[in-house]
RNA sequence: GUGAUUGUAGCUCAGCUGGUUAGAGCACUGGAUUGUGGUUCCGGGGGUCGUGGGUUCGAGUCCCAUCAUUCACCCCA
């Protein structure tokens, strides 16, 4: 027997059915990023490792799928380098390129790159797949795609705004009800200042990102077996809890942060942000959620996180912004922000609640049935004249047993198929059976490219 | 990287405390019906039971190893 044939752990293949449903959720993200004035561009798959490694935390360098050198490399290592027992020491011997992690990094690669030809304010989308060799399980896999919208070179926090109408405009058109979680980098910063541990943000903020998973008490054992001193766990106690409503909370954390300067500047973008989506007319939900954290490196101010409501899912989409990622490129000063939406996990969210739309899925709307040559010869200028008028047509390659034919059309779901033999070519009308009903009648084209396009 | 789970037909699975020739549904295919599908009826092909070893008179079933899967943790879209 032949090998069984398999694909790698964490991808997977789309067939037609689903690659309508995911075209369905990639054509409405386009339309939005386009309707708000973002303009497409695509990256390779492939970026060099010096690019990657670094932006993304100790945990997203684990995560990088790492691109065998080509040739003879072995031949070209030193004894030193041979003896090597580290993997990810020896890897860097071996390999310099890697599958992208993201596009956020890319991107920023690119706008330095490309920085001669770019207007600033740049504003960008890019929907392509990017990989993490991940343990996969729900919801997570090793290769899926992301579909990305940023603003860079501009600091005005009117971009984040127009980024929440953007998820705003996009789960409501896709249907899926959500909730967007705010937060800013600065005011984590600040909360880390005042308790006295400055240079553990991110433990800090990975710990009790996870307060509403696993409860405070194991969010303080986290935070001590971090080695976060105790009397600074105390002084957190009272932050982690702030409960109440936007109004209550500002001001307590102006308190709070009262002596920390990029705490309190965190706190004045948030409340700028969040004025103005006052007064939107958003249908998702939004809050300042001070356990939102985020576990990429590279987040410097406001920073998102989309949940699907009525789905037990991981974050669909997610983001924030950056101000220094250029700058490790060579180009400083050029503040970027920027939404990720998960497409993968929209689509298990939209699966799992039964929200793709009937009318998303239409394929083929007629078939015509082969009896020979010269009924094929009649019906390619049929479907020919059907498809000018922009009816999904097509005709049956092989003529012969009908049986195979009408089971063909019934299985693509072809609610219309158009029988053409001898009689009605001599009428010049066409029988048109309604798989659904089995209803058939004559017609002529014009009165059926009439009915199809009303 | 850690902890569990499951591997039997293309797919979903059944197969009892070990016992003759390993089953079902779906899918595929042929016929009843050579200008009519989806429903019905009859027939057909398709399996080294994940792989390797062990226990046994005998292993799909028990033991060990290994590979793969799924789920959870870590982390994340």
């Amino acid at each position: 027997m032949a090998q069984k044939p398999s694909i790698p752990k964490g991808t997977r293949d789309f067939s037609p059915e689903v690659m309508i449903k995911r075209n369905y959720i990639f054509d409405t993200i386009r339309e939005v990023f386009k309707l708000y004035g973002y303009q497409p561009i695509e990256t390779p798959a492939m970026e060099n490792l010096s690019t990657l490694m670094g932006k993304y935390g100790e945990e997203g360098d684990r995560l990088l799928f790492k691109v065998l050198n080509s040739g003879e490399f072995l031949g070209k290592l030193n004894e030193d380098q041979k003896a090597t027992t580290d993997a990810n020491k020896f890897a860097t011997f071996i390999s310099e390129k890697g599958l992208k992690y993201d596009l956020t990094v890319p991107f920023a690669r690119y706008v330095v790159q490309h920085q001669n030809e770019i207007t600033f304010p740049f504003k960008r989308y890019q929907i392509q797949p990017v990989w993490r060799a991940d343990r996969p399980q729900k919801g997570r896999y090793r290769e899926f795609y992301q579909c990305d919208v940023d603003v860079i070179g501009s600091d005005a926090l009117l971009n984040e705004v127009e980024l929440v109408l953007i998820i705003d405009a996009i789960f409501r058109r896709l249907g899926i009800e959500t909730e967007v979680k705010i937060n800013n980098r600065k005011i984590l910063a600040g909360i880390a200042e005042i308790i006295g541990e400055p240079d553990r943000i991110i433990d800090i903020t990975i710990a009790i990102d996870k307060l509403d998973k696993i409860g405070l008490e194991a969010v303080n054992a986290e935070l001590a077996e971090k080695g976060i001193q105790k009397d600074a766990i105390d002084k957190l106690q009272p932050i982690i809890l702030l409960e109440g409503i936007l109004k209550e909370k500002f001001p307590k954390l102006m308190e709070i942060l009262q002596d920390s300067e990029i705490g309190m500047r965190g706190l004045e973008e948030t409340m700028t942000i969040m004025k103005y989506l006052k007064e939107l007319d958003l249908k998702t939900h939004w809050t300042l959620d001070l356990t939102l954290a985020r576990g990429l490196n590279y987040y410097t101010g406001a920073i998102f996180e989309v949940k699907a409501k009525d789905a037990q899912m991981g974050s669909i989409c997610g983001g924030g912004r950056y101000d220094d990622l250029t700058g490790i490129f060579g180009l400083p000063n050029v503040s970027g922000v920027g939404v990720s939406f998960g497409a993968d996990r929209i689509f298990d969210v939209m699966n799992e609640l039964d929200l793709f739309p009937e009318s998303a899925q239409i394929g083929t709307q007629i078939m015509f049935a082969n009896f020979g040559f010269k009924e094929a010869q009649y019906c390619l200028k049929a479907v020919t004249r059907l498809r000018q008028a922009g009816i999904n047509a097509e005709l049956f390659p092989d003529s012969g047993r009908m049986k195979k034919q009408m089971s063909y059309a019934d299985s693509k779901k072809i609610r219309f198929v158009a029988l053409v033999g001898e009689s009605e070519m001599n009428e010049n009308l066409i029988t048109l059976k309604n798989m659904e009903s089995g209803d058939q009648r004559k017609i002529s084209i014009e009165e059926l490219i009439k009915e199809f396009t009303y």
